[in-house]
RNA sequence: CGGGGUGUAGCGUAGCCCGGUAUCGCGCCACGUUCGGGACGUGGAGGUCGUAGGUUCAAAUCCUGCCACCCCGACCA
């Protein structure tokens, strides 16, 4: 493991690939375009799951679950919607199997046709919608406020390993509420959560910005979103909040008596984060001696490494181990001590480094002898001998050392790979070299369009918090007052 | 769905042009020596050569169909 492991200069996209699967986090499966998500990839999916589980519910959201399958006269009554998810929808038309009467095998019994297709969703807001027609009567009834943790399917063409997989597994929240102001205040505190979480648990810095028109949710007037740029100066999308206005209040005719005693339909938003970020997370940490992961999301963030010959010398070291696990494990620290006698030390510290654990304590005689260990931070890969005094402290506080440094390291990387281009010769020489490209443009999605056609950079998005500034479309020359954010994009 | 390529042990591969006992590395198993950065030695196990058919005394190798996967385009959290 590690061995003939390509460096992110050799090919990117291959240690991308090699390192997601090598690290254990997930691999192909038999089904096309669906990944398996292994133990080790999961835990740290599970890890995600609870921190942004309980934003979620510290900002008055409770979870639900609504259907897998979507009845397809539901899923075509928002115009937009169809329209944006129709090509890649995955369809249920039977519901029994047979014995082919030639004895050839099991077939799809043609007597059993389902009178109106299912639609498996790509997305829930038709068959929640349609719910909530039920639910809401009366402002009191209002807001509503509900999460689900659920799969998805979008039968994507070309797929990569979290990144793009045709089964994948995120969270939908889907708000209601009495008043637009209401609603987008909503998707605005979402935006907020999702940066949040980005940099303070992924440790990755994320521009927030509105989607221009071309790029919005399919149904949707405003779509917010995250932008992270990774290691190879692309563009990724980490999270997306939607003001979907009345849409789909007036598709599923969602009504409410309001407080003046008349009729309006139900204002909305809708809002994810997906199994990418797990892709955004390797992306943007990890270097080319393997995983690297930030301590907020580690499924182990103190390995324990004895070095010992005799059974004696293990004995002892492991009587320290285990104080020294007790003392982390009490500060809440996540602790694996590996005293297995299958493998090597050296082994297990390669092994470790590749999986990205923060932090490793190596305890071999010579540290019985002087009351020290041996302490290796991942993200430096600097090692420093420490005495045992005071040890979960200096632990604990290297733990959140590394989560920092990791922040500021995705930061820098960011800054010195965000540039503003004012000719159109600079603007595409700046997107052939990687990273965000700040310009002036002049609102058109033609131009938009012309762009990503040219150079295939789209515009990631319209920051928010950001002054305006005149200037001239880098690509019409037309007016424009303000920048905006072009990059190539995963 | 267009254009190109590849299927040989768990993984990576040689052999194919020119038909005749399937190669090597990693990994795996056993034993011994090792153990502070991926140890070494000796022995061993593991194969319907993607699949179905054809040509032939004989097919991994030649021919045809099918399937799967990869790369390049259009689509995307």
């Amino acid at each position: 493991m590690g061995k003939d492991f390509p460096t992110r200069e050799e090919n990117y996209s291959q240690w991308y690939n090699d390192l997601v699967v090598k690290a254990d986090l997930a691999e192909n499966s038999a089904v096309r375009g669906c990944m398996v998500i292994k133990p080790y990839g999961y835990a740290i999916w599970e890890k995600m799951q609870s921190i942004l589980d309980k934003m979620f519910k510290d900002t008055g959201h409770s979870n639900a679950y609504f259907p897998l399958f979507i009845p397809k006269s539901f899923f075509t009554k928002e115009a937009s919607h169809v329209e944006g998810f129709a090509k890649e929808c995955a369809v249920v038309t039977h519901y029994r199997l047979k014995n082919a009467e030639d004895g050839s095998g099991i077939i799809v019994d043609p007597e059993a046709k389902l009178e109106e297709e299912l639609i498996i969703r790509p997305t829930s807001e038709t068959i929640i919608w349609n719910t909530y027609r039920g639910w809401i009567q009366s402002y009191r009834d209002l807001p509503i406020l509900v999460n689900q943790w659920a799969n998805v399917v979008r039968w994507e063409m070309r797929t990569r390993l979290f990144l793009r997989t045709a089964e994948f597994l995120w969270q939908e929240g889907h708000t209601a509420h009495g008043t637009d102001k209401e609603a987008v205040e909503e998707t605005l505190r979402m935006l907020d959560v999702y940066a949040d979480f980005a940099e303070k648990t992924l440790a990755i810095p994320v521009i927030k910005g509105v989607k221009t028109a071309n790029e919005r949710f399919a149904g949707a007037l405003d779509t917010y979103c995250i932008e992270a740029m990774m290691q190879d100066g692309k563009a990724l999308q980490a999270g997306t909040s939607h003001f979907l206005g009345q849409n789909f209040a007036k598709a599923f005719d969602v009504k409410f008596t309001n407080r003046e005693g008349r009729q309006d339909y139900v204002w909305a938003t809708s809002w994810g984060v997906s199994t990418r970020l797990m892709g955004a997370l390797v992306m943007a940490h990890s270097d080319d001696d393997g995983l690297v992961l930030p301590p907020k999301l580690a499924p182990i963030q103190v390995v324990i490494v004895p070095i010992y010959k005799t059974d004696e010398q293990l004995a002892a070291i492991s009587a320290v181990a285990d104080k020294i696990q007790a003392e982390l494990k009490a500060k809440g620290v996540s602790v694996k001590y590996d005293d297995r006698d299958t493998q090597k030390p050296g082994w297990k510290f390669s092994e470790y480094e590749f999986k990205g654990v923060p932090v490793r304590i190596a305890i071999g005689p010579r540290d019985l002898e002087n009351g020290t260990v041996e302490v290796a931070r991942r993200d430096t890969k600097e090692k420093s001998v420490m005495h045992i005094t005071d040890l979960s402290i200096k632990v604990e506080h290297l733990l959140e050392q590394i989560q920092s440094n990791l922040y500021n390291k995705a930061l820098n990387f960011r800054d010195t790979h965000t540039y503003k281009a004012d000719t159109y010769d600079e603007f595409k020489q700046r997107l052939d070299e990687g990273g965000f490209v700040m310009a002036h443009w002049d609102g058109t999605t033609e131009t938009e369009l012309k762009i990503k056609e040219e150079t295939k950079a789209t515009i990631r998005c319209i920051p928010m918090n950001q002054k305006a500034e005149e200037g001239k479309c880098v690509f019409s020359g037309k007016p424009s007052t303000r920048r905006v954010i072009f990059a190539r994009a995963y």
